[in-house]
DNA sequence: ATTATCTATAGATCTATAGATAATGC
DNA sequence: ATTATCTATAGATCTATAGATAATGC
């Protein structure tokens, strides 16, 4: 038994670090509290000295998840060098990406159960995209004014594509998946958009942000 | 007690159809078995002569709840009317079916549940997203080359973009995630992506499908 | 006689709590 | 004395099965 309250800080951080990792590999419902404690050689019982319930565990451990994201957001925001539009593509369109969700982005592994489950961690899901789609944004080269769009769009590709490179049975679409939303991804970047080159439903653009 | 043998297919069809809809609406693992009986005013011991086990039942219920998309695949394939890519694009991503997962695609309500599932309902998964994928590659309005890696992209897009919109709090953002993603996969498809026209990692385009 | 469904329950699993144990920290 | 963790268990829930019941269908 260990005691000092500085080890309980210690055992919760250790707690949430595993939940989160967990949590991504079999999804919101598939771990159990006793089996997360003892993985780390801990018993149930003191679970409930650390987290009032199990949605506790589970909110914190989404925002444990999202932290390292947070901080390539806020590196952008403080004025460093930008992200390049094509490097955010291509580090989130892996294979090590689709292998390994455990250390991978939490809305595309949890996304179906975050949609299903309470408003505190649709909340936090929320406040994510809305930062990503930002991050997005002005990561584009060049504003033709549907980067918002665009950035919008690249959101749901990535999230979709890594979801779908995870479920197919067949590795070679699965690659595929990956390896085709890259490019696309990037033609659309790299290109301008400018009114005279739209499609017939541009005009609809105008409705957003409404 | 009903007794004859039609009876009991009539039952088990309710079943699947009644399993498809609340599977899509609270996940595969979101759903008890007595608790669906009770709702087609039956008991859980009933259940057993029907399937072999509750994952006979998922298996069952997602492919009814794929049936009606292949309906619309196979009418293409029959060689009627092609459906232009952006009809397919405006119906998948209404509203509608954002806020009514039980009765839309089973692909973007179960997508992140089938990939940590067993191996009979990915290969489902896989058979169904590649028939979309060839769906939407045939109803681009021109092939430029990258149709196949358009439509895949699509997939990703629609997918994800339902997902997002479903797990968002807030609804403006919500709305705008449908209307970007739609506004943006039409401009896509409404262009020419020859040689000429492609971004520095075009050449990569031709290592795909091996 | 067969069988579609029901009643009842075994057995597994999971969250949460009560009370014990063995350290910390005043 | 306080508290971080443990042991033990209550209570809920879920899958699956055994055996009963009441129809069908030869």
């Amino acid at each position: 038994m260990g005691h000092s309250q500085e080890h309980k800080i210690k055992t919760h951080r250790r707690i949430v670090r595993t939940a989160a990792k967990r949590f991504r590999e079999k999804g919101l419902d598939g771990v159990a509290i006793a089996d997360l404690m003892k993985e780390l050689g801990l018993t149930v019982g003191g679970f409930y000295k650390h987290f009032d319930s199990r949605d506790d565990l589970v909110v914190e451990s989404f925002r444990a998840a999202a932290g390292p994201w947070d901080k390539v957001l806020s590196a952008a925001e403080a004025g460093g060098p930008p992200i390049p539009y094509e490097a955010l593509v291509d580090s989130y369109l892996t294979e090590a990406h689709r292998d390994h969700p455990g250390n991978g982005c939490p809305v595309s592994a949890l996304a179906c159960d975050i949609a299903r489950g309470g408003k505190q961690i649709r909340s936090l899901l929320t406040e994510q995209i809305e930062s990503e789609i930002e991050l997005l944004a002005n990561s584009l080269p060049q504003d033709d004014g549907a980067a918002r769009s665009k950035a919008i769009l690249t959101v749901s590709a990535l999230l979709g594509a890594v979801e779908l490179a995870r479920a197919v049975t067949d590795q070679t679409l699965s690659h595929e998946i990956l390896e085709s939303t890259r490019i696309i991804l990037k033609q659309l970047a790299s290109r301008n958009n400018h009114a005279k080159d739209r499609g017939k439903d541009s005009g609809k653009e105008h409705t957003l942000n409404n």
